[in-house]
RNA sequence: GGGCGAUUGGCUCAGUUGGUUAGAGCGCCACAUUCACAUUGUGGAGACCAUAGGUUCGAGUCCUAUAUCGCCCACCA
């Protein structure tokens, strides 16, 4: 069979993925007797386009399924996209600008219209671009988070949780971001460090206008807003003012001195202004001592009335003004720089602001106590480990969930409200926002008023938090079916970025209790985040993004798998630069030659035997035994590595099993002798092995060579996974091959070093220090002609007499060269008296270690044992050393 | 303020429960091309494992500080 030299991807990669779905491969059904395994899919944003971190992600996931799969097990990856509430309507906004619309130039329902039809347009890149990864999910059963089912799921879930008293709406202050316009769960709102200043500004006593109180704020623009001036109930400076008034500048109205013990003395100047309905501080105090809420902002953040003058300014720029009119009056003592940390939208990064307002929440605390409970008694591991510490710490302080979102593209609260019973309630409260009469909640818009018969019912206008569908994920997924639900749930692994632990794990766990009464998965892997090769994230704006489809394009997709895969170590971050995706597609090309090269040279007749069969009956040599024995060994460490979630160490395993031992070692070695009958069948079934522990890191290439060698079944990926063969293992063996390579090594190092030319054949003669090595010796002569280049080798016996000048030892012969012309005697001669330096530092550390009776005493007998040992040997060594400094002198 | 992670050859990282002379990939140097593969082969150079103490017969590995970098959390006006 004529293959190219060079293994193309984009020959093999979209024919075979076709292949496999078109074979119905991906698909799991719960009618199986197998085994269940299941991943449920981090389900991508609608809006989100692949990125490293996707790439990295899905393998790893894509990996664990495919694994599991020839493992024998129903293996079920489920596949969906999220809504992403804010993020897609932004982006809707965005195009809806481009024309020159608002969405509200559109209203609610032509707005969700034209939603939808974007996310018909572009929503399924991502899941487009997951198909090039390889990822094997199961596309029979795409979900999407508005898909008709799982909002029923959505909606159920929302009045479970209203009826038992745990979704509660109310006033209070909310990280409110002023461009999305909406309110914000605080996971949703990180705090950044900014560089800010903290200003000093005068309140003039009412009773003595000339006098001041000095409060310290690096938000003077809510000053407007502030309804008192609060001190510590201990600061003896202020004690005497406790009670009185102020007058607020600029608004001219008349603020309370009030105590609490919530003010540090030590900051600033120790007195607060007090701003109820703009920090959430401040909100409680406001609470505790029945201070007025004015809220000074429109949503938007530019100043409302209650700023008078500032009114309709941005909120930046009424600073700037309330400062200079402050200097103006003589009343801005002064500004100092600060630090301070404020929290940003994590969707537009706007700086949120604590706004006063009525929204939804879940009461968390009830939720947490079995989620916690779960991961404290090891029902539930995180790999690896101290993301546990993290969870814990974030579970056992947990707040409420802010879940209503003032926006339109989203699952819709199912609460209404009777515009009657409204009214009735307003009494109590004048304004329509802080009173609870008239809710109703419910599956479906009411007919009439299940409270007063009214039917002027409408409904509420928020929308639920994105994260509010998506921690259902694990069971919402399965939707009614029932028999999927009781096979597949609960899932086994959930694989993940520590970015999303609060805001997805955690609360996936509470839902996977509280509705299923069970766990959602056992395993929860936490891999690292991928960053530039400077440590930096990957983002646009830094122009930093490597593109996991460009590197597809010009590497293939195995080597963007296997490249990933093999740097990701333990959930350690992982710094990246394009040349790592050489080593991978190197690896590819060099697993294309060399079955290319096996397949050149195969009698496909000779190799249908059973290999069981084969090694049960004829003996192994040596080397056929070793490589057999090194696979199954390889095998073993693979295993175990994924289980512990070591994917790298896996990958480097299989790296270095098939490129430096296969390939260098095995192959080299049989080269000639290629056609023998035990040849043909341990090459040709270790590679066909090898493809199959490969294939879930490198599923295209594998599946491309694969198809190519004689074969049963239709494909790779529903071929077993190869069973150890613990009886060929053979660990004396495996060391013993060492000192055989260690020869060659040696040999060849010395034709380098006394520059042999390449293909000029040397005589040669080798005095063996073991009888391992003289049994290897005489086992693979041939093979140490071959590849040491040699003309003759002569093995002496001990006690015999060497034919030419020793020229080199090893730690397993000596190798005497028979034309010693060849040999620069100096450079030898140097370079035997540095080993034999070496030697004496490490036999005088040996000989210290061993006449310490502590060592002696207490150190473990075989590690006592090893070092007599070895310092017999090294004495050996010496002996020889020296025996070869005096011949050369 | 609290927590976590990192610090190992020029670069990027491995390094199992402490055990003898610390590994890999890339890069570098030399040699090799009718040989499956130059996306290659062969050989080589290159590391007092961040610092200071400590535990131990023995520390890259465990403990305590320190430094630098990064991340997360917190009601830092």
């Amino acid at each position: 069979m004529e293959l190219p030299a060079r293994y193309n991807p984009k020959e093999t990669e979209d024919k075979w993925y076709k292949f496999w779905e078109e074979k119905g491969y991906f698909h799991a059904c719960s009618t199986s007797e197998k085994k269940p395994f299941c991943i449920v899919i981090p389900p991508p944003n609608v809006t989100g386009i692949l990125h490293m971190g996707h790439a990295l992600n899905n393998t790893i996931q894509d990996i664990l399924v495919r694994l599991h799969r020839m493992k024998g097990k129903e293996a079920l990856w489920m596949p969906g996209t999220d809504h992403a509430g804010i993020a897609t309507q932004n982006v809707v906004e965005k195009s809806l600008a481009k024309e020159g619309l608002k969405r509200q130039d559109l209203g609610r329902d032509k707005f969700i219209e034209r939603a939808w039809l974007w996310k018909e347009q572009y929503g399924s890149t991502i899941i487009r671009q997951l198909r090039k990864l390889g990822s094997s999910c199961d596309w029979e059963r795409l979900r999407f988070t508005m898909d008709e089912e799982y909002s029923k799921t959505v909606t159920e879930i929302f009045i479970r949780l209203y009826e038992k008293k745990l979704i509660y709406q109310g006033s209070y202050i909310i990280n409110w971001c002023p461009r999305c316009q909406t309110a914000l769960s605080d996971e949703e709102a990180p705090h950044n460090e900014l560089q800010g200043s903290l200003y000093y500004i005068k309140y003039p006593l009412k009773h003595n206008p000339d006098e001041f109180v000095v409060v310290a704020t690096t938000r003077p623009e809510t000053m407007l807003g502030d309804t008192a001036v609060a001190v510590n109930p201990k600061d003896k400076r202020y004690k005497k003012l406790i009670g009185k008034h102020l007058i607020l500048p600029l608004a001219n109205r008349e603020i309370r001195i009030i105590a609490d013990a919530l003010v540090d003395p030590k900051f600033g100047t120790g007195a607060v202004k007090v701003t109820p309905a703009h920090d959430p501080n401040d909100y409680i105090m406001g609470k505790k001592h029945g201070l007025d809420f004015i809220s000074v902002m429109h949503p938007d953040a530019r100043m409302n009335s209650f700023a008078g003058d500032y009114k309709d300014m941005d909120r930046f720029e009424a600073r700037e003004v309330i400062l200079e009119d402050l200097k103006e009056k003589g009343l801005l003592e002064k500004i100092e720089a600060h630090q301070l940390s404020a929290g940003h939208c994590y969707r537009c990064h706007t700086i949120i602001e604590p706004y006063f307002s009525k929204q939804w929440f879940v009461k968390m605390k009830p939720l947490a106590k079995p989620a916690i409970e779960a991961v404290k008694k090891g029902k539930i591991k995180f790999h690896p480990q101290r993301w546990t510490k993290v969870y814990l710490h974030w579970m056992e302080n947990i707040q409420d969930w802010c879940i209503s979102r003032q926006i339109w593209w989203g699952h819709r609260l199912p609460v209404y409200y009777c515009r009657k019973c409204a009214e009735n309630g307003k009494s109590k409260s004048p304004n329509l926002k802080f009173h609870n009469e008239g809710v109703i909640v419910s599956k479906i818009k009411p007919q009439k008023c299940p409270q007063c018969g009214s039917i002027d019912i409408y409904q509420d206008e928020d929308v639920l938090d994105t994260w509010f569908s998506s921690w259902l994920w694990p069971f919402a997924t399965f939707g009614s079916n029932e028999e999927d639900l009781k096979y597949f749930y609960p899932t086994s692994v959930l694989v993940t970025a520590p970015e999303i632990i609060f805001f997805w794990v955690a609360r996936m766990i509470m839902a996977g209790f509280e509705f299923m009464g069970k766990q959602p998965f056992k395993d929860v892997y936490i891999h690292g985040t991928v960053r530039d090769i400077e440590g930096r994230k990957m983002s646009k704006s830094l122009g930093n993004i490597i593109d996991p489809l460009e590197i597809i394009d010009n590497y293939g997709t195995d080597a963007l798998r296997f490249s990933i895969i093999s740097i990701t170590s333990q959930g350690q971050d992982v710094f990246l630069s394009e040349q790592r995706f050489e080593q991978g597609r190197n690896f590819a090309n060099k697993i294309w030659n060399a079955s290319r090269f096996i397949l050149m040279n195969l009698d496909p007749v000779q190799v249908t035997v059973d290999l069981c069969e084969f090694y049960k009956k004829e003996e192994l040599d040596i080397v056929n035994h070793w490589i057999l024995s090194r696979f199954y060994s390889t095998l073993v460490g693979v295993d175990k590595a994924i289980e512990s979630f070591k994917f790298n160490e896996a990958a480097n395993l299989l790296y270095s099993f098939f490129w430096h031992e296969f390939c260098d070692w095995y192959l080299e070695i049989i080269k000639p002798d290629i056609n023998l009958r035990k040849n043909q069948i341990v090459m040709f079934k270790v590679l066909e092995k090898f493809l199959r522990v490969l294939h879930p890191f490198m599923p295209f290439v594998t599946e491309e060579i694969w198809q190519k060698l004689p074969h049963g079944g239709e494909s790779i990926m529903v071929r077993p996974w190869p069973h150890v063969q613990e009886q060929i293992i053979d660990k004396r063996l495996e060391k013993d091959m060492v000192v055989l390579f260690d020869i060659i090594t040696s040999i060849r190092n010395l034709r380098s070093e006394i520059e042999i030319k390449g293909e000029q054949k040397v005589p040669l003669s080798i005095y063996p220090h073991s009888k391992v090595a003289a049994n290897l010796i005489a086992a693979n002569k041939e093979a140490i002609l071959n590849l040491a280049k040699l003309e003759r080798l002569d093995v002496l016996a001990h006690n015999a007499k060497p034919k030419g000048t020793i020229s080199s030892i090893c730690e397993s012969a000596d190798i005497y060269l028979s034309f010693s012309g060849l040999i620069d005697i100096a450079k030898e001669l140097q370079k035997s008296m540095q080993k034999l330096d070496n030697l004496k530092k490490v036999i005088t550390g040996k000989e210290s270690r061993l006449k310490n009776a502590e060592f002696v005493k207490k150190a473990p007998k075989d590690v006592v044992e090893k070092e007599k040992e070895s310092l017999l040997e090294a004495h050996n060594t010496i002996k020889r050393l020296e025996r070869t400094i005096s011949e050369l002198s």
